[in-house]
DNA sequence: TTTGGATTTAGACCAGATCTAAAAACTTCC
DNA sequence: GGAAGTTTTTAGATCTGGTCTAAATCCAAA
């Protein structure tokens, strides 16, 4: 569960036969963009994406990496989660379920592993209610050094 | 806990008072809004209450809106809640700590009382790590009705 | 009343995100 | 190879929530 293994990101070689087995044409521009979203634990807005994708020589039009990133999202390969207060949108490279961490100084966003799915038992449901997902954010502050 | 008296919304009379006693001058523009927003339990967009103020006669402008929905923000007397993945940002009239029930065939959003800071003690969090918030939101299908 | 601070307002503006129509890149078939 | 059709990409226009601004309005106090 809290096993990092589970998440087994790809490596940039492993990249078009992953996008090719999730149905999506490995083109340059989508295999430029999933090696930059994929191969490692990341929380990106698009534009930030856009621009890493583009950080050298233009490379990728903004158009598309907002169609790939939503091609990634459909085939299930990144997950989008957003902040809870601000409202700017995040894609996860991490699609398992897990939980996240919201530092409310430094503004960092990370992953920690948590069966959300059971915790979300815990809420009073209605009878007939199948749950689909759970999202949950704890946020912190570790400013304590001196506390 | 779980008593919807700990909730208890004002009614419209009180208002007024209940903006003074948060350091609001009730100005007749809040005071619509707050009616609209604060007197029952309530998930809006900015766009639906600015509507829903100016129903039945222009009574209050946009700008307002948004700058009194902020005040109420800081004031404590309303909470922001966003999607997680559509990043849609709702306000919410209970501010007490609580989850969301998200119906995802309906796109209605419901408050559900839980203990969600001690469902936080569930996740690993770092040693120094300080809650500051919890956000849940459990997505949930009610279609079983012929399942 | 007049004055001055607080509030509201319409509309300009801004940033993300999406749409569009044309260009480019691949496939296929001859 | 290359003509024709399909898919993908692209630049830039457009849309949409939301914010900003500077002027108008309101209101309390003298």
């Amino acid at each position: 569960m809290s096993d990092e293994a589970t998440k087994n990101f790809p490596t940039n070689k492993e990249i078009p036969s992953l996008l090719r087995s999730r149905g999506i044409f490995p083109t340059r521009q989508r295999i430029r963009v999933a090696q930059e979203m994929l191969c490692e634990p990341h929380h990106l807005t698009a534009d930030q994406l856009f621009m890493a994708v583009n950080a050298k020589h233009p490379a990728v039009a903004r158009a598309t990496v907002y169609n790939t990133l939503a091609a990634f999202v459909d085939a299930g390969l990144v997950s989008v989660l957003t902040m809870p207060d601000g409202g700017t949108v995040y894609y996860d490279s991490s699609v398992h379920h897990h939980a996240h961490l919201f530092d409310e100084e430094s503004g960092e966003l990370t992953d920690v592993d948590a069966d959300v799915f059971s915790l979300a038992q815990h809420v009073a449901l209605p009878e007939d209610a199948e749950v689909t997902g759970v999202d949950l954010v704890v946020r912190i502050r570790r400013s304590k050094t001196a506390d």
